[in-house]
DNA sequence: TTGTAATATCGAAATATTGCGATAAATAAA
DNA sequence: TTTATTTATCGCAATATTTCGATATTACAA
C-alpha cells in the first residue's frame, strides 16, 4: 500500500519488481510472445491478435515500455515496438541471482 | 498464426504472468533474496529484516507459496519457507522462451 | 493446566490495476 | 483541403492489491 516504501527496499529489488509486474499479466505476456515470434512490430496487429480492445492494448503498452521491457519508434503513422533485448536479458540475469546462483556450499534445508 | 481474438490466454501465459506477479513486489523480491542468502527458512526471521509487520510478512509469503515460488513445512511451531528450486528454474526457462530465444533469420527491427 | 512464541486469518481502509467508450492527436491518402 | 487510419489519452466503474491491528490457531514449555 501506502507510504514510500521505496525508502525501505532497494535498486535492485524494485527493479526485478518493476520488470515483473510488467509481466504480471497474461495479456502483456502474450503481447512479448507475438512481437517476439513476429519480430516486427506494429500496435494494429497486436489489436487483431488479443481479444482486449484498443485502448487496453495501448495502456498494456505504455506499461511494458515504461518498464523498459519493450521499446517503440514512430514509423509513419504506425509506432514500430519491439523487445528491449538488453532490458530483457538484465532482467533474466537478475531473477538467475536471486536463485540459484552458483553456490560454495550447498546445504539444502528444503 | 499466433493468438487468435477468439482464444483467451493459454495456460503458459497465465503461468508465466502468474509467477511474475508473485514476483511483482520490492517486498517479495526482498523476501526470496534473504531466503536465498540464509538458505534456510524462518518466517520470523523475515519479520525481523523487512519493514512490515508480521500479518504483512506472512500474506506476502501466502502469495508467494500459492504461485509455487516459495514452499513451507511446517517444523515444531515454526514453519521452514524455502524457494521452490524447480519452480524457479521453470520460471527462468519460461522468461528465457519468450525472448530470446535462438532464432534463425533475426532481422532487426529496432 | 496456564502461559508464551510463531504464524495465519479476518476486516477494513487506502491505493492500484484493468478494461473500455469516447475522444484527441498525428500522419497518410485522396 | 477533407477524410481515413493509427495510436494515445481521458474518465469512470469494477476489481484487485497492500497494509496492519485485532484476533485465532497451533505447538512448545513450565
Amino acid at each position: 500500500m501506502g507510504i514510500s516504501k521505496s525508502d525501505h527496499f532497494n535498486e535492485r529489488q524494485i527493479e526485478v519488481a518493476t520488470f515483473a509486474k510488467a509481466l504480471s499479466h497474461p495479456a502483456r505476456v502474450a503481447i512479448l510472445e507475438y512481437l517476439q515470434k513476429v519480430d516486427s512490430c506494429i500496435c494494429g496487429d497486436i489489436v487483431n491478435e488479443l481479444p482486449l480492445a484498443q485502448p487496453t492494448i495501448s495502456q498494456h503498452l505504455k506499461e511494458l515500455k515504461l518498464a523498459g521491457i519493450i521499446k517503440g519508434s514512430i514509423e509513419g503513422n504506425t509506432i514500430c515496438y519491439c523487445i528491449n533485448k538488453d532490458n530483457w536479458a538484465k532482467f533474466q540475469v537478475l531473477v538467475g541471482n536471486i536463485c540459484c546462483p552458483p553456490k560454495s556450499d550447498s546445504k539444502t534445508c528444503c
